[in-house]
DNA sequence: TTGAAAGCGCTAACAA
DNA sequence: TTGTTAGCGCTTTCAA
């Protein structure tokens, strides 16, 4: 087996310059001359040579690798986050190092966070130990919390409009003349369920109505159906539930309609928040709050970047306007909503 | 601000031992006394030291990095394969670099993740270029295809039994009653959607029938429905279609049954392949081939990081059992079959 | 613009 | 078992 690796030094050897210049020639904006640029590249194509990121990332200190924290992945709103993030990333010549938290772990993960040198952790994973954040901020690392956020931390966080998403669903439901209006939530230590539930709350008082009833799915179908069995328990069902996010509400939908016989929405109005792919399916046709997706990835990647680029690492908060989606699972006021 | 990368010559100083002293007290199975080893953890501890793990990959020439290439993750096997992926490799002291494709830019990937050091490569993406295959080979690096496989290049792959859920699926459909039977293709260069489309059609041979019809889906969902409204164009349409995966199953049940006014069964049965969780959701209720996913993946991390360890780039190719599942998206034989 | 030289933080011989 | 020493492949002064 032939010498496999190919360094600086042998591609300066057969172009008969020094090892610097080599270095200098794939170093865009070098002071370098274009006879010399051309020298190099030749010899480098010749023997196939490919600078060593990791060798760089150690000498220069700056590694261009950004750590992604998820939890998972069963919420179809993660992959497309995942995905267009790694785009973006990629995009402006960053690497994304996934870590999955194993629940408990989320610190041990940190670490080896930190000691890959990453610039920048996203954190779209449940919630931030505050250990944890202090850590990252000893280090100096920003970090970036997507779709959730931690008052309690100096962290940066992007969100879209929680408050006002949950408004004004029930702003939607309350005009569409339901009086038995549940919730049922994510975690209670989410940000995203309490905010959506706060303007959820806030929206029914101001139509005059109460929550009518709540629960807690956890964020997992399993949770989610079990919450909607039980609402459906007593005697009073309710005549609207607005479930937290998409992906429990395709499992309450499930329960209403084949468990309990309840036709969605002439029984009982369904609405949710995210607007994943699955959420315009027809067998779903979900009202849902549209997270703006795109413009929360962008967001997070700019805030980011700033912070690893300029070292300035000052919090920002950024919250994204979320667009109401009004399909079938959900009667629909007579006029618009004012 | 205070020195913000603590080394281990700080510990070393510290602990007044050797800078080698602090390196082999962080090395598992290095030779150190109990005694070195806890003066040592104690001044990394007050000093908040952590290894460099970029450093230790250039001098060890072990990055400990897999990158992970996905081309994209609407279907929502990918996530789930990239969730399980991910765990593995963190369980075995590996971190997963992910990289998307941009489609036209598959060899400038790999040009990135050889610069990275990556010591192992598993493709989740379209097909390998051979280009591609030629460029890790010459590194050295092992690749693994993940569900597909290329018998154009000598590298290993994972896949579950396609031409035996194939077969399996046509002997249900024929079984079934059924004598108008479709399929509705991945991509014509998929090895996958080929398998399943061979077994599918030796499957309907067995039992004395043609393929009825054929359409290509693209993976997409749009690109599914299309197909699928082509399908019912004719005069005599389909009495069941198997669809080449769940992803694309979904958008054709939502065509039949929304656009067309069939019911499945009754009308039409449809089938397909993957057992995504969605599959299983009341509104589809689909019936499929679950892919080992979980077996897959171990089998995916135990190849690739054998050749990682061994350095002996011999190839592979396993293939895993898949298992039918019987929902009520097709008509079943009033016997099981044969 | 170019080259020489000094490391980045660590592991791995090699001696002691 | 421990310390000394020599780099890994590269970027970045500093002189020329």
């Amino acid at each position: 087996m032939p010498k496999v690796t190919v360094t600086s030094s042998d591609v300066a050897r057969l172009a008969r310059v020094s090892q610097s210049a080599v270095s200098r020639s794939f170093s865009p904006g070098a002071s370098v001359s274009d006879e010399m640029r051309r020298r190099v590249f030749a010899a480098a194509q010749e023997l196939g040579y490919r600078p060593n990121a990791i060798a760089r990332a150690m000498i220069s200190g700056r590694s261009r690798l950004i750590a992604l924290l998820v939890a998972y992945l069963d919420n179809h709103f993660y992959p497309l986050v995942l995905e267009q993030m790694s785009r973006a990333l990629q995009a402006r010549g960053y690497q994304v190092l996934m870590f999955m938290t194993d629940l408990g772990s989320q610190d041990s993960v940190v670490q080896k966070m930190l000691q890959y040198q990453v610039e920048g952790i996203v954190m779209a994973s449940a919630t931030l130990s505050s250990t944890l954040a202090r850590e990252c901020a000893a280090t100096g690392t920003p970090v970036v919390l997507f779709n959730r956020y931690d008052p309690s931390t100096p962290t940066s966080s992007v969100t879209s409009d929680n408050l006002e998403g949950g408004r004004q669903l029930a702003h939607l439901l309350a005009d569409g003349g339901h009086s038995r209006i549940a919730f049922i939530a994510g975690h209670e230590d989410s940000s995203t369920s309490r905010d959506r539930e706060a303007g959820f709350c806030k929206g029914l008082a101001e139509r005059g109505l109460p929550l009518f009833a709540r629960h807690v799915g956890g964020y997992t179908s399993a949770g989610a159906a079990a919450a909607a069995r039980t609402l459906f328990d007593g005697r009073t069902p309710p005549d609207a539930i607005f479930v937290a996010n998409d992906h429990m509400a395709f499992a309450v939908m499930d329960v209403l309609r084949r468990d309990l016989g309840l036709r969605i929405p002439r029984d009982v109005s369904v609405v949710a928040y995210d607007d994943v792919p699955e959420a315009a399916w027809a067998a779903y046709d979900l009202t849902t709050v549209a997270q703006p997706c795109e413009a929360m990835v962008e967001a997070t990647v700019a805030i980011l970047l700033e912070q690893v680029e300029q070292r300035a690492v000052q919090r920002r908060a950024a919250v994204l306007p979320a667009r109401l989606v009004l399909r079938g699972s959900a009667r629909l006021p007579e006029k618009p909503a004012g």
